[in-house]
DNA sequence: AATGAATGAGGCTTCATTCAT
DNA sequence: GATGAATGAAGCCTCATTCAT
């Protein structure tokens, strides 16, 4: 009995979570939910309180889990070991267990409390750059920002074609050194 | 009369533009735009069928001369000679001409028929650039893709921050720069 | 089991005076009353066919009590003899036994059968007022029945604010002089 | 054609009015308004923001007017120059011209902004009330309160009740002089 | 041409009530 | 008896679009 309960739960996180993959928070109706899960719009509301608690339900965790995991991984950098592979390596797990949940919170959410996630994630890395670069060779703070968001640019758009995880590693990595192939060369 | 209605039909399509511009298609409304021209909302279909003609009429123009340069553009390229051939001076010369345009259909297009044309420009960027590559040295396609994808969405950044020309110019190379540094080395 | 039932019933009925009183019938839902009681909401239906019958569960009783005593306190008004026949006693007795109840049936009951109730106490008081007062004196009804609603109120308002039994006694005292007084210059 | 415009607009405020005043804010419903008017509720959204936007189209203008007026009216207080009369000729010109108005926006607001509006009043009268009797004759805050609130009660049950205004004006000088009679032997 | 007016579909949400196990 | 699950009507509101004058 609790198992269904939970069983239609979980339906309507893993159909949201797929719906909001798709279309976005704004484009996805309840409808589109419920017909999907096979239930009627008003039993959303037996297990969610609204659209965007079933939006929270999907990413709440992980965010918490994200930011953490991301503060840990900025905090680790100053030893400068391993840079690159740590990167790499950190973002490969994320999208490894939470592709379309890091592909929604930073793309499809536009009308949720986490609209601005994605600019707060470019900010800190545009800051995370600028500090690891001469003053004198710095460039204009808007293409610095702009790399930094075709960085994360690039990390959504292969988190969004990924399938298997060797495939995974091999594409950030190539992100990654291309990113920092790119930089070198310019500043 | 002739000239009235020209008149306002230009002025529906120049707050069109820059609504689009600033909200995208599907968030801005009929009335956001009729509201702006200062006209009633059945009157904007005195002079367009519908909002997505309302669309056309803004990009339909541009999206000719555009697709028709890009193919003058990769035809020339071979030859390497002109600066026609520069993808940042053909990039430029869009940009500084037509920026919203060139935003809006690319980047707020989601509900029109226009949904899928930055799909394709990334698609013939990539083929180009396969094309140009060494068989033995080529990467996932996959790859490829994004790295393309993570272009044009530079440049998409770049020209919504479009100020003035010369920053432009700066900016634009830059970008390429980059990109040809961080494909040079991966390859 | 009838012993659980009876405890489950009862502790929805205590749980429904509680809510009715704070909101009245109408804003008070049945989730809230099954929240409070710790029931699901489906479970009310076990013990009551419906809201209203939950509401007539609270005040049924009481009504009929009350119903019965005031026109015990009626009858016995003539002879002027007993306490039982002032009607400062009759409206403290009620309230002291009976305050939430007293307060809902006549100020809560929007939306049920009991809607009217608190008109027809009205009513009677007018009545009984007016059999009581010398026909050439008499005022216009409806000021009379005004100034009778304006006693009901107050009393309604004293149960209201109920605390504790000497203040309650004052306080009702106060009210029944006041209009004593107030009637007496009238007339 | 403005005319039709602002005849519906009209039509919906006199609408509105009514069912506000038979069944309040939160019992009337949109499609009661429309119903009646006899136009669709949607409508309703052409002439007004919603349904409280409604709600002050009926009532905003004499809320202004009438604390206007009240304050003048206390401001003259002072003088203590036929006081009785004064007040029951406020209440009188309020009562005549906008009857519906007062009883709405004393009683029949719950779920707007003027939610408030009638213990306010109270609160202004009791202070009055107390401004101007002996401290040492002072009963209980509470009993105050609910005289000045009887007084109020009263007030409104009058307006609800009006027809004439011969009656009315009858009607609230008694109502004053019971007060008056009732405080005086009192205190 | 202009525009005041209307329309209907669809979106989110709440709630009393019923049903099957 | 208990309860998880479902239901449908109703409420408020938005929006693209159409109609009549």
């Amino acid at each position: 009995m609790q198992v269904l309960k939970d069983e239609i739960r979980n339906k309507i996180l893993i159909t949201a979570e797929s719906m909001f993959y798709q279309k976005g928070f704004k484009e996805t109706t309840t409808r589109n939910i419920a017909d999907e899960v096979g239930i009627r719009v008003s039993n959303l509301y037996l297990y969610y309180e609204n659209k965007e608690a079933i939006f929270c339900g999907v990413v709440d965790e992980f965010y918490r889990y994200f930011t953490n995991a991301f503060e840990t991984f900025l905090d680790h950098q100053d030893k400068k070991t391993r840079k690159d592979a740590d990167i790499s390596y950190f973002l490969q797990k994320i999208i490894v267990t939470d592709q379309k949940k890091f592909v929604i919170i930073t793309d499809k959410c536009q009308g949720t409390k986490y609209e601005g996630f994605k600019q707060k994630m470019i900010s800190i890395l545009m800051n995370h750059i600028k500090a690891q670069i001469d003053k004198n060779l710095r460039k204009d703070e808007l293409i610095m920002y702009i790399l930094a968001k075709n960085f994360i640019d690039g990390i959504i758009e292969i988190a969004k074609n990924y399938k298997d995880e060797s495939w995974l590693e091999n594409c950030i990595n190539t992100l990654v050194k291309y990113h920092m192939n790119g930089m070198k060369h310019l500043m």
